[in-house]
DNA sequence: TTGAAAGCGCTAACAT
DNA sequence: ATGTTAGCGCTTTCAA
């Protein structure tokens, strides 16, 4: 696709450079490469007269500055990379969206890239993104912390995201307060008077630290200072992929037929529950109430639409960015920025309806 | 978070440059950097033992060969750009997925963005990624087409995904084969009895060559050519975003109680309509058969789950990318690669009922 | 098999 | 205000 008139000479001095650079408009422009540096870099200082040379010679040789050059120079790509476990993933996607915003008002551009909860393949993610001399990292780290060590100890500046895995509490990091947002949660369930409340867990086994356990641990404390016994049997985990949440699910409702309430600690246990009770004819919320963690925009589709807890993801992206590229001189203090999460009540938590009706503990046909 | 023991003595050879470099390992190998470079980049032949020193120095010191040198050096970066509407779609985030997952396989890193619809913007974007001499380009292109003409002008090689914009037919591009799904879906709405389908398309106004104008060519001839007749009344088109949807099938519902069937040209106006058909209290498939075009998590979510064309996102995106950089030799013979949608049919579908009870025509409360 | 040297395109002193 | 020059870290002839 390049420009080449039909009647156009082969051979001639058709300047077939494969682009043109700094040099060719600086002879085009008649000035030296230094002074083309400084158009475009907005460094020093040019007369409008020469500007306007340069900038004519370069619109007309299609000159475009190269990044790999500056970057070379400047030993920095000006790119930023995040590392999530899955860019399908709401969560993750709005997330990234918040980067890609934040990134942009700082003119630097992202590097994306899923690790699909796989350690190893996050190690060699961080590396390429080390190699690529991104400006900064942004992560919702899977369950691994080497990575993360090794990035720390080359100097790459790193900031989690959503989740910070063991032991690197020092790393700068912006979450969601769970906490407060499954205590918000359940002591809402608790206040209709629901007091069998199952927590279906996103925790992948071995993987502290991460939104999950927090949810749980924030689930059985309220509990507690509530003066609700905590079943164990009816806190059950699932990983985070849909088989083995519906899996969870369908274990629990059916073996659990007593219980009067689900909280699931994220959309993927929340879309299992809604379709295992729809499975068990169980009505929603008369015979069971259902809520979960993450509001994903299929709640307000599904009938009734869901009650969650609102994580502010975009948020998360931005100021993560931010603090990565902003406020990259000051360390953590005081811990992880916690941005609040929002308690969305709609129509499927209902009141502890005494004397039920009989419910079957088959599957229904 | 350098590291620096407690007891080190400053201004002591603790060589605290940056970041080691080829040179550094060369030296510390006792070898020239040539041979530092033939290790790390695969090319030429280094005697095994060589081999080890240099790895061994390269492990020592922390060594990351760069990709900026090494970049500017072969003039290219390595990575490829995606640029896509919105990466919180589920179908833009599900190609974005199949991108990764190809640029994986070939070793290249993906550098991702957002125009929102906006050429202005897409034409920013194109612009730093050719500035980052991204090996390539892979767009869900917006409206515009000023920003594709300039990067191929500049020689940048572009694989559009999902549509191409109109005048760019030459540009190598892989689409969903949107044409034969909506047929497929039309005349399964038909052979239910239907006969006043309505079309709540998706098309932005002044997006020609967009995948909307596909369907709703597709729609028109496939009614034309089962015979149907072809209310324009019934055709309706709303901006890609959730509010303008709403906006649209509030008022074709509610203007037009007589109709039976809705095809929803996108899953924002498939949302719509189960929103919209909820608060009228029209009853799925009952009283309207509703099904749409993109087949998202939340149709199975759906009650009654929602009928719907998968369109192969996944597929789309790693083809685009195969196609990009595997089979760049090759321009586009044969038109764009078509990739089939299949017709999923579930439960919001149903025959024409005769003699429907009547409609109320105003809002539920 | 290995090393020396010449750039790739750019920025940043330093000199005019 | 503008030109000269010395690299940034790497790959790649070309010799040895």
């Amino acid at each position: 696709m390049r420009r080449c008139p039909p009647g156009a000479r082969k051979g001639a001095a058709v300047a077939d450079r494969r682009t043109a650079t700094i040099k060719d408009v600086a002879a085009a422009a008649g000035v030296g490469i230094a002074t083309v540096s400084r158009v475009f870099s907005g460094t020093g200082s040019v007369s409008a007269g020469t500007r306007e040379r340069v900038l004519a010679a370069a619109r007309d040789l299609d000159y475009r500055p190269s990044a790999l050059g500056r970057g070379l120079k400047l030993r920095r790509s000006g790119g930023i990379g995040v590392v999530v476990p899955d860019v399908t993933d709401p969560f993750c996607a709005e997330l990234l969206a918040g980067v890609l915003a934040c990134a942009r008002t700082l003119g630097e551009h992202v590097i994306v890239d899923a690790a699909h909860g796989d350690p190893g393949r996050e190690a060699e993610i961080v590396d390429r993104l080390v190699e690529q001399r991104v400006d900064g990292l942004i992560a919702l780290p899977a369950g691994g912390t080497a990575a993360w060590r090794a990035a720390a100890r080359i100097g790459a500046s790193v900031v989690f995201a959503d989740r910070v895995p063991p032991g690197l509490e020092d790393v700068p990091a912006v979450l969601a307060d769970d906490r407060a947002g499954v205590r918000t949660l359940t002591e809402y369930l608790v206040g209709l008077g629901h007091r069998r409340i199952a927590f279906l867990g996103a925790t992948a086994p071995g993987a502290p630290g991460a939104p999950a356990e927090v949810r749980e641990s924030a689930f059985r404390d309220t509990l507690r200072a509530l003066g609700v016994t905590v079943e164990e049997d009816l806190i059950v985990a699932a990983r985070p992929e849909r088989d083995s949440a519906y899996a969870a699910a369908a274990g629990l409702l059916q073996r659990r037929g007593d219980l009067t309430a689900v909280l699931a600690a994220g959309h993927l246990p929340g879309e299992a529950a809604v379709m295992v009770a729809r499975e068990l004819d169980l009505r929603v919320p008369a015979d069971i109430s259902i809520a979960m963690v993450d509001d994903v925009p299929w709640a307000e589709l599904c009938d009734p639409p869901l009650t969650a807890i609102a994580r502010p993801a975009h948020d998360i992206g931005y100021r993560a960015c931010e603090m990565l590229l902003r406020d990259r001189t000051r360390r953590t203090r005081g811990g992880p920025v916690l941005l609040p999460a929002e308690l969305m009540i709609r129509g499927s938590c209902g009141p502890l309806r005494t004397a039920r009706p009989s419910r079957r503990t088959t599957r229904a046909g």
